[in-house]
DNA sequence: GTGGATGCAAAAAGTTTGCAGGCGT
DNA sequence: ACGCCTGCAAACTTTTTGCATCCAC
């Protein structure tokens, strides 16, 4: 955490905006679980949590600070579905992986296989397309699921 | 379109619910296209169309039939991310392809590969995920922006 | 004729924006 | 002190819903 404090202030600083208690504490929110966050459920932690209930942070701010750690590369947003609403997860210290997402209990497992990665940048380039990033999510049960 | 038509009665029949005009209407539009549309893009259609612009074809009925047509399996909806909003894409007759999406032109290009689709399918198993469907989206820049 | 389907408008849900005041640099 | 940030509330966008009426069966 405390090296990704230290980007997330590099990378303000390289754009000139400012490091406020607010953008601080939200990027220590998205960092401390590793559950897919709403914009909301972010919100709500927010306003619970001990170091940051003291600030006022406001539903604005987090919108603000999330699209500013998507375009910094410190989440991205998952895509999986309109009903699911938009979630996001952090992504320094977390290697690339794809989602699976179950259809009954609602689970998202993350899994990664480096064949498939090889795979898929094969039949990308084949295309002549310059790939810079991608998103796959499956959906099915999950194997918890499959035995009721 | 006339066996989609057919079997679009076939699934309201085999769940008593009534072939109207607005339906018939809806399907055939988002079958009419290849691109990939909105609600909202439907929506404008359907008022400017010549068959169906003698009809009264309100944005509630849109929405509904959409979601009507997911649950049949005639449309699914493509996930890549929110800015493009929800955008749907006919099924039949087409077969299953994935997406790479051009973040400087916004052009959606369709492609499938086979052995991607059997080292994916194999990958999953291994997790004992229980695969129904899936979508993959590459994003990055398309053969012609690559030039400029 | 009956119950599902529709249009309309209002409501909801999710996200963005304008503005006056606050605060990081 | 300057100008970026923030909270608040209002505005917006997209989608859903209640209800009276309509129409497919």
């Amino acid at each position: 955490m405390k090296d990704v404090a230290r980007k997330f202030e590099d990378f303000l600083r390289s754009r000139d905006l400012r490091l406020t208690k607010q953008r601080e504490a939200i990027l220590e929110a998205i960092y401390a679980t590793h559950k897919h966050v709403s914009a909301d459920d972010l919100y709500d932690r927010l306003q619970r949590d001990e170091r940051s209930k003291s600030l006022r942070i406001s539903r604005a701010t987090v919108y603000r600070t999330l699209s500013l750690l998507v375009d910094g590369g410190f989440i991205q947003a998952l895509d999986i579905g309109r009903d699911h609403g938009t979630l996001y997860e952090h992504v320094l210290g977390h290697s690339h992986h794809d989602h699976m997402v179950c259809t009954e209990c609602g689970k998202i497992i993350e899994f990664h296989d480096e064949e498939l990665e090889i795979v898929q940048a094969r039949a990308v380039e084949r295309h002549g397309f310059l790939a810079s990033s991608h998103r796959l999510n499956v959906f099915g049960t999950c194997r918890a699921c499959q035995q009721d």
